[in-house]
DNA sequence: GGAACTATATATCATGAAGATATATTAGCT
DNA sequence: AGCTAATATATCTTCATGATATATAGTTCC
């Protein structure tokens, strides 16, 4: 049996955490409230759910008998599960690394072809704002809730970071696009002169 | 022999279409350049140089025999590899993944040990400035040099990059820590009333 | 001069993560 | 009754990361 799975079976415990959950469940759960920072895939959450039961950290149900419904597997965490989760949050996070490959083509495209980086530019732009739309109405949802914020101010948190990079990308773009136009026309003035 | 290596081979490309590399000075330009938004291994380099001189994308010289210097085996990218590169900088980027351990700590733990979560913040807040620190320095290079501008377009919008986003996450980390403590604030009141 | 350390240089292996695919059931819609 | 979408579990291949091994050249310091 595996002895280590990365931080995969950390952000299972900790949504096991809140409740119960399926692999599936999972896999939505990252999807609804991580997408844009974290994601997982059935290749890692299920393999990673055995091993959570085998270690001890979490206790399965299947309900394939109980009941007529269709084979599901519910895994609830344990007390062991918890303190192993109330560890790893106090360890410090490790650094992120990041592969942005619009970067990679923007700077060895910039020269040779800049109107193709023109045109990833603006498709970057449009994909920044679009995510962007959707977190601030997130963000307005939460903003109107004035009852339970407990619950939510995780959920809130991350949608907010969410708002700061999309932003941040987005205004990169946009001056990138004009330092690339500023160039060019610098470089024709050079020729004619 | 593999077929695919991912983006591996277009980064080894893109770097050897401004001069000729060892494996070694790859990775050193990788790390000096674009650090902060792409990393490679030695584990993807050297066997993504061996299918680049196999699929005849670059060949290779090893100056073994020439001289009595260290072995060292230098890539020249060819006709065939600057076209493959060509092809590849069309193309759409994907979709950037990003994995912010810190954003599961921050959502799983603000409740439960907002203390702790507060010193993660603290040394993100911290490892972000330091980033931007050493970027500005650089731009402030970039912006001085006032003569050939054409070879350093590229990492200046790289830098450029790198300035909004640690700048966005700095803040982002700012203003979450001001939310836990109002939250906090907050609940207290509630109890007390 | 020699010892210790750092930088250069190539290479592989184990682990971890991503993506694709296979399979089957249930719920809802028309 | 038939179609589609959503639910649900599972595996496999490929890609990426990190650790480790090995060896030489140059630099620093006693």
């Amino acid at each position: 049996m595996k002895k280590d799975t990365g931080k995969t079976k950390y952000i299972l415990l900790g949504l096991m955490a809140k409740q119960p959950q399926t692999g599936y469940s999972i896999k939505k759960s990252i999807e609804n409230e991580f997408r844009h920072f974290w994601q997982e895939s059935f290749g890692q959450i299920y393999p990673t759910l055995k091993l959570l039961v085998y270690e001890g950290f979490a206790d399965c149900a299947d309900t394939e008998t109980s009941e007529n419904r269709r084979r599901t597997i519910t895994y609830t965490i344990t007390e062991k599960g918890r303190l192993e989760l109330k560890r790893w949050l106090s360890e410090a996070p490790d650094i992120e690394k990041l592969r942005y490959e619009i970067l990679l083509k923007v700077s060895f495209g910039t020269a040779a072809e800049p109107e193709i980086i023109d045109e990833h530019l603006n498709a970057f732009i449009e994909r920044n704002e679009n995510a962007l739309a959707e977190i601030e109405g997130f963000l307005t949802i939460f903003n109107d809730l004035e009852i339970p914020r407990k619950a939510i101010l995780g959920s809130e948190l991350t949608a907010l970071c969410g708002k700061y990079l999309y932003t941040a990308m987005r205004d990169w773009a946009v001056e990138a696009k004009e330092r690339i136009i500023n160039h060019k026309e610098l470089e024709n003035e050079t020729k004619n002169s």
